[in-house]
DNA sequence: CTCGTTAACTAAAGCGGTATAGTCAATGGC
DNA sequence: GCCATTGACTATACCGCTTTAGTTAACGAG
C-alpha cells in the first residue's frame, strides 16, 4: 500500500472540497457538524495523517521543538538529567504530535550556528534553552532569529517564559541539614562559574554558611567532568584542614569524589559526608548510596513541554512557572562528623 | 516575519528564473558554469538556506533520520552508549545538514506506532534500528511502511544494511582472559534473552567456556536495570559455590554488582573479578575501576551515519559493514582468583 | 416579495522547492 | 546553406495543506 491518503482523497470520498476537509480536520468553523463528522470518520478509516512538510510550508508550524546540549564529547556522561527531561518532554509533546529535535554540539558557538540553521530551515517552532550563562549571548540571537524559547532553570527575571526551581532554597536545605548534623567545615565542588545556576548555588552556600555560623562555605569550580570532580576532591582532602562534608553539583562528580575518598582511605560517611545536587541511578549504585537532592525530572520535562506548547501557540506569552524545589533524600553517604 | 531569502529572491537578483537557481544550487546540469557561479555567490551573500519543508514536500527528502529507543522510564540510565552513538551520528550528519530525530518510548509497541506516525508525516528518510530481537516484528513493518533502515549490532544475515561488531569474538576475548588468570567458575549477568546480541553472547560464553575446560558458563537474564543486576549478583554470590568472576552485559549492572559485592563483604578483585561488556564514565568512577570491553562508540555512530546517508541516497543498497571488535581494557576489578 | 445576512461550501492562490516540458539561439554535419 | 542537435534557460505544473475570497441557498426582517 504505497501512497498515503491526502486531504484530496478524503474530499473525493466524502464528496466535498479539500478546503472543507481542512476545516473539519482542524476544528474550525465553515462546515456543518454533520459533514464534519463524516469527514472525520472517513479520515480515521483511511488512516489519514497530516503531511508535516505541507503544513510547515503553508507558513504554519514545523511541529517540533528543539533542545541543544553543548557538551565536549569527552565530558559526556552527565546527561542523565537531560535524558529524563527529554523523556518527559517527548511524552507530553508526542500526544500533540510534536517532536523534539535534540542535538549534541561541542560548544555555545556551535549551538548558535545550529540555531541559525534551524531557523532558516524552519525545523523547529520553539526551543528549550538550558544551562544559562551569566552573560548569555543566546537570548538576543534567538530574538533576532525570531525563534521563541523557554529557559530551564533561570528565574524569569526578564519577563521571559521559563521553568525554574529555587536553587538557593535547595542549597539552604543541604546546608541546614549538614549544620544540624554538626558539620562546621563544608566545601562545594561546583560547575563552571559561568553558569547562572552555579553562581546562584555558590552565593547561596556562602551566605547561608555564614548565617549558620559555619566556616565560609568554599566552592571549587570544575568543568563538570568526573576527572575534575575527582581532582577537586583530592585537593580538598589533601589540605591540612580538610572539609568534613562536600557538596557536589552533579551526581557524576559526587560519585567520582566518593571514589577518590575510598582510594585515599577516607571513610564515607564517618570521616567525610557527601551530598549530591543531582539524583539518578548513579547515586544508588555506588556504595554507600549518596545523599542527594531529588526531584521529579520527568515531570519537569513535562512542565517544560506544556510551557513550550503554550509559547508556540502564542509567542507573546511570558509565562514563567516555578517547579518544585528539589527535596533532600538522605542515604548512606552522610553522618555526624 | 523574518524575511528569509527564497530561491525566487536569488533569481530576481541574478536575473534568471527560479528553476535555473534550483539547478545551480543542486549542482545539476542546465546552467552554464558562469551563471552557476554567480548564483552560488548570490546565495552565499544572501545567506540562503533551503526550506526543509518545501524540499520535503516536493517529494524528496525530509533531511532527517530517526532513532527510537524503547526504554521503561524506570530502567532509564543505560543510555550512555546511545548518547555517544547519537553524538557520532549527529556530527557526521549535520555536515550534510541532516538531523537525527531521537525519541524515547516505553516499549516496542509504542516504537512501532511512532514509526507509523513518522512514515505518514514524512518526518524521516531513514532509521537506525537498534536492540534487535530474536523474532523482531519491526523489519517487516518498516518494509511495509517503506522506511529504509540500517540495523545496529545485527550481522546483516538477511542482506540488509547494518553496522555490527563481533559479539561472540568479544565474549571469547573475555573468557580467554579470565581463563588465563585461572578462573574456572565464570557467571554472566545478561540482558533479556529476547535480544539477539544477548543470545549471541550467551551462546558464545557457553560454547567457549566448555572449549576452555571451564565450568559451563551460566547466564542469568535481567532487564538491564541496576536493580536486577544487583539482585542477580546477590543470588550468584549467595550460592554454595559462588562464581569467582562475573561478566556483566552492561556497565550499569556491573557497577551495581560491584556495589552488592562490597556490601556482602566480597572483596573485588581478590574474591571476585568483575568484567563489564560496556564502557563509559561509570566504569571509571567506581572503585576499583572496572575491567571492560571498550570501543570507540563515537566512531561507531559516525559509521552508522555514513551507512544511513548511503541508504537514503539509494534505498536499494544492502551494504553491511563490520565495526571494530571491542577490545579488553584491564583495570582494577579483575585478578587471579 | 424583496433585500440583507449568514451558514456551508467551493474555488483558487499561495508556501518554497523540484522536475518536466518547452523555447530559442548557436553549432555542426553533410 | 539547411536541418538536426545541443546548451542554457524559461515557464509551468505539481507536492499537500491552509487560507482567503467568492458563491449559493436558506432564512428572517421589513
Amino acid at each position: 500500500m504505497g501512497n498515503r491518503p491526502t486531504i484530496a482523497d478524503i474530499a473525493k470520498r466524502v464528496g466535498v472540497s479539500p478546503g472543507a476537509v481542512s476545516f473539519a480536520l482542524n476544528g474550525r468553523p465553515g462546515v456543518s457538524e454533520q459533514t464534519r463528522a463524516r469527514i472525520l470518520e472517513a479520515a480515521r478509516e483511511m488512516n489519514w495523517r497530516p503531511h508535516r512538510a505541507a503544513r510547515a510550508l503553508g507558513g504554519s508550524q514545523a511541529g517540533a521543538v528543539g533542545l541543544v546540549l553543548a557538551r565536549d564529547p569527552r565530558t559526556l556522561g552527565s546527561e542523565q538529567f537531560y535524558t529524563q527531561i527529554l523523556y518527559g518532554m517527548q511524552d507530553t509533546l508526542s500526544a500533540r504530535s510534536f517532536a523534539v529535535q535534540m542535538q549534541l554540539v561541542r560548544d555555545t558557538e556551535a549551538e548558535i550556528a545550529l540555531y541559525r540553521d534551524w531557523a532558516s530551515e524552519h525545523r523547529v517552532d520553539g526551543l528549550l534553552l538550558v544551562d544559562l550563562q551569566v552573560d548569555d549571548p543566546r537570548p538576543a540571537i534567538l530574538d533576532e532569529l525570531r525563534l521563541p524559547f523557554v529557559t530551564l532553570g533561570s528565574t524569569g527575571e526578564e519577563g521571559r517564559p521559563s521553568v525554574w526551581a529555587d536553587d538557593a532554597a535547595a542549597m539552604i536545605t543541604i546546608v541546614d541539614y549538614l549544620a544540624a548534623l554538626g558539620h562546621r567545615h563544608v566545601a562545594h565542588v561546583a560547575g563552571p562559574p559561568i553558569y547562572r545556576h552555579t553562581a546562584r548555588r555558590v552565593a547561596a552556600l556562602h551566605e547561608h554558611a555564614i548565617l549558620r555560623g559555619l566556616d565560609a562555605g568554599e566552592s571549587v569550580s570544575t568543568d563538570f567532568s568526573d576527572a575534575q570532580g575527582a581532582a577537586a576532591t583530592r585537593a580538598l582532602l589533601s589540605r591540612p584542614q580538610p572539609p568534613t562534608a562536600i557538596i557536589y553539583d552533579s551526581d557524576l562528580m559526587a560519585a567520582a569524589g566518593l571514589g577518590v575518598a575510598l582510594e585515599l582511605g577516607v571513610r564515607v560517611p564517618q570521616a567525610l559526608s557527601i551530598v549530591s545536587f543531582d539524583d539518578s541511578v548513579l547515586t544508588r549504585i555506588v556504595h554507600p548510596q549518596l545523599t542527594c537532592l531529588s526531584r521529579d525530572t520527568y515531570a519537569l520535562g513535562a512542565q517544560v513541554a506544556e510551557s513550550l506548547l503554550q509559547l508556540v501557540a502564542d509567542p507573546a506569552t511570558g509565562h514563567s512557572i516555578q517547579a518544585e524545589t528539589p527535596r533532600l533524600v538522605v542515604r548512606g553517604s552522610t553522618a555526624r562528623p
